[in-house]
This record gives structure tokens, sequence and C-alpha cells, in this order.
DNA sequence: CTACATGCAAAGAGTTTGCATCCGC
DNA sequence: GCGGATGCAAACTCTTTGCATGTAG
């Protein structure tokens, strides 16, 4: 999801918080990082734009977009912090350890299991953003 | 699964290692402390048997217990490092948010899931200790 | 008696906090 | 101008590493 469309400043006046130039920054680089980037990849994407913001900021601004839900907190294999701009609807993704390909899956693949998981444990997962490791297709084959 | 049945002392001969007191203390604080456990809380598991071992052995151990498969690495909700004995099947946890309750749920739940991800995205997910988060039924009904 | 294991201290990532200054509104 | 936002340095957590000493086999 681009970020074109949503306008920071109107969300973060809404919680009371201000917009600056900082803050507009680091949400351009989570988009333009393209999905799971972790915080000091996202530093130096801010930093090619600009000399003038601090490492400090960027994580104080990666949790306050996590907490006004415009990007999502994932953690990835290795138990290491990434972030990514929130779909509009929840997903899933498929990593493979071999050629590093991430591949989307859609929350309505995921639905039956979770459902059956229910059944059988009366369990209500909240799962909205799933990272499953494994090989993609190409790789499989591979060897 | 308890540790009681393996001999600790002929796996690790067999890779060329040597069997110390401190790696038996690991290996039964990791099975006292009963799954999802941090490093920290094994140490101190440790620690209540003897004074006479140190945090970073206690790294060191579970780095190498884990790369002789006798537990397994796990990264919890929020990205932290956890250890537990390794099944002698793959299984998998649900985890409550609210009260913090570890169900596991069988590896053959999960299988069908897997089956449609690799119809769909030709994918081979090797998840063997997956975790999933949400609500138990009794939390879920309580708010 | 030799090589591997340990303890200690120190370094190292990754992230957060305290505080003075800055600036959006 | 006021109160939130930032930059800087320092602290903090978790984990790993270097090296001298200890000990299993």
């Amino acid at each position: 999801m681009s970020h074109d469309s949503l306008n920071l400043a109107y969300l973060l006046r809404r919680e009371g918080y201000r917009m600056t130039m900082q803050r507009q920054l680091v949400l351009d680089a989570v988009c333009e990082a393209g999905g799971h980037a972790a915080p000091e990849q996202i530093y130096e994407i801010v930093r090619r734009s600009s000399e003038a913001v601090n490492r400090t900021t960027v994580y104080r601004t990666l949790r306050l977009l996590q907490e006004l839900k415009v990007i999502d907190a994932i953690y990835s294999n290795g138990g290491h912090l990434r972030y990514e701009i929130s779909g509009p609807q929840p997903h899933h993704h498929l990593m493979c350890r071999r050629c590093g390909a991430d591949v989307e899956f859609s929350h309505e693949l995921f639905v039956p299991f979770l459902e059956r998981i229910n059944e059988a444990h009366g369990f209500i997962v909240d799962a909205t953003h799933l990272t499953l490791h494994g090989k993609c297709e190409a790789c499989f084959r591979r060897n």
C-alpha cells in the first residue's frame, strides 16, 4: 500500500500530535523500503533525504506511527524488529529462507485454519501479520 | 517432554563435546521452566541449584543444546528469545495475550493450511514451532 | 597432559530515556 | 508563547567475545 492517499497531518492532529518534517520523512522511508524494513534501514533512507534527522527520532516516530496504526511492527525470523505500511486488510507473509523472497498471502487463506483452532481449543487468534518461513517454489526445486 | 530419557553425555560425546555439570544444570532448568523460557529465567533456575554457573555459560550452553537439537529456540511475541525442550514431533503454541496461558496444538491441525498455501503459492513452509497470539476462551468471554 | 569448557570483564548490537533546546500551531 | 518534538549523550537490555584459568577424558 502506498501512503500517498493518507493524510498524516490529519491523523496526527486528531490524536493531539503535531506534523513535522521528520515524521513525514520516516513515513516516506517505510513506504519506500517496501515492507519488512528494520529501523536502521529506515534511518538510512531518511538520511538520504535529510541529514537533519536523528536516529532517536526515527525510533520514536516508528513507535508513534505504529500507535496510529499507519505502520505495523513485525518480528521477523531471528526476532528482529521490522516495520511496514499497514495494509487495508490483514495479510501475511511467506519468506524464503534461501533467496529471501517475500510473498504475501491473503487472510482468507488463513481463516479456515483459525476456525479449526477455535473449534479444537476455544482460542481466538488475532494474528494480523504472520510471517511464515520456508522455501519458495524455485528454491525448493533447486535443492 | 521430559529429558530424563535423553542421555546428554552421549549426545555431547558423539559430537566431540564434553559432559559438564553446567550443561546438565542448564538442560534441567529448561525442562523445569516448562516451555517458553527466556535465557534470564533459565539462568535464575540454574542459580537456584548452583551459584557456580555464569550467565555467559548459560547462553553458550543454550546455543549448544539448540545445535544438538535437544532444545528449540522460539521467538515469542515482542521478538524475545525463548527456549524449550524439543518435542518428539513438531507442535505449535497458542498464547493468550491477556492471561499468558500457553496452549499447544498439534501439527496435524496445521497441515491442511500448509497444503493450501502450497497449492496457492507453491511455497513449502517449514514452521516447526509456530506461536500464535490471541485470547483464550475464558479471557475472550471475560471482555 | 591436552584440548575443550568456564568465569570474568569488556565489548557489542539494538533500543530507550533525560534533558536542554527548538519550533508547530 | 506554550507545550509538544527534536537532538544529543548517556543509559539500558540482551547477548557475544577475548583471554586466562580450570577440568574432563
